[in-house]
DNA sequence: TAACGCTGTGTAATAATATAACATATTTAA
DNA sequence: TTAAATATGTTATATTATTACACAGCGTTA
């Protein structure tokens, strides 16, 4: 079972905003949406997104410095993200792939390192914009 | 054959700094370090290391906004890039692994997507810091 | 129930990363 | 040999993110 964190204020208005928009959100317009609900400072801003990309229910898209949901609802993954990045749009998607998550999962290195997190992000165009 | 890139005198003082350190630099560190050399502004740095990205000389590692050398000297590939990290050193290292390689250049989503660039990030504990 | 640890809040200041805008020079290609 | 493309230099500024400090709320535990 998993464990249900308990969102702050802070975090839940922010989490609420980034949950109602299907792309990508920057911090500084973030904090420009909730000023209204008292939200004054990028410091504010930046601890409840660092607390929410912590447990997952949030990504960083670390090429765009913006922030998106996960919309992977029931089992909130923070360590193992792929993406797909339309570099025309900047349309942004999550991308849950059997097969090439457990590739990544299982990968190993000639240099013994221990993995327990990646980040992989694709680019191109799409149906849209090619 | 391969185009080989003639590189303006800002882009090779800043190729061969990279080049010279096995990690990734940030952009001010490398400007702080090429002051001797006459070049004096954030600008002049970046647009030399945009540069570099996009003719596959050195790679920026997005998860920590620094650059890095391809060791691969014969063919720079700037749209294809694995790395792993280390969270407690920050040691960097470029993954190149034929299958995994493959199996990224061969992934098709299901939306019709055109890829042309992908660049995986890996974190873990390396074998010092495990 | 008092003391403690942990997490969160609020605020001000500042650090770190990156680009815009403008003028000019140099190289490349038609 | 002129036009287009690429690079330079400089100033200013935009954008992204953190440090430092003071304090509030809550659950544990001694």
């Amino acid at each position: 079972m998993q464990k249900q964190e308990t969102l702050s204020k802070n975090q839940k208005i922010i989490l609420d905003l980034i949950e109602k928009s299907d792309q990508p959100l920057k911090a500084y317009s973030i904090l420009f949406d909730v000023k209204k609900k008292g939200i004054n400072a990028p410091l504010q801003v930046y601890r409840a997104l660092n607390k929410l990309v912590k447990i997952g229910k949030i990504h960083k898209i670390e090429s765009r410095n913006a922030f998106i949901a996960c919309k992977n609802s029931k089992c909130q993954i923070a360590n193992a993200t792929i993406f797909s990045i339309c570099e025309s749009c900047e349309d942004v998607t999550e991308i849950h792939d059997h097969k090439l998550s457990e590739h990544l999962r299982d990968f190993k290195d000639n240099k013994g390192m221990k993995y327990n997190k990646y980040n992989l992000e694709f680019f191109g165009l799409c149906k849209k914009c090619v």
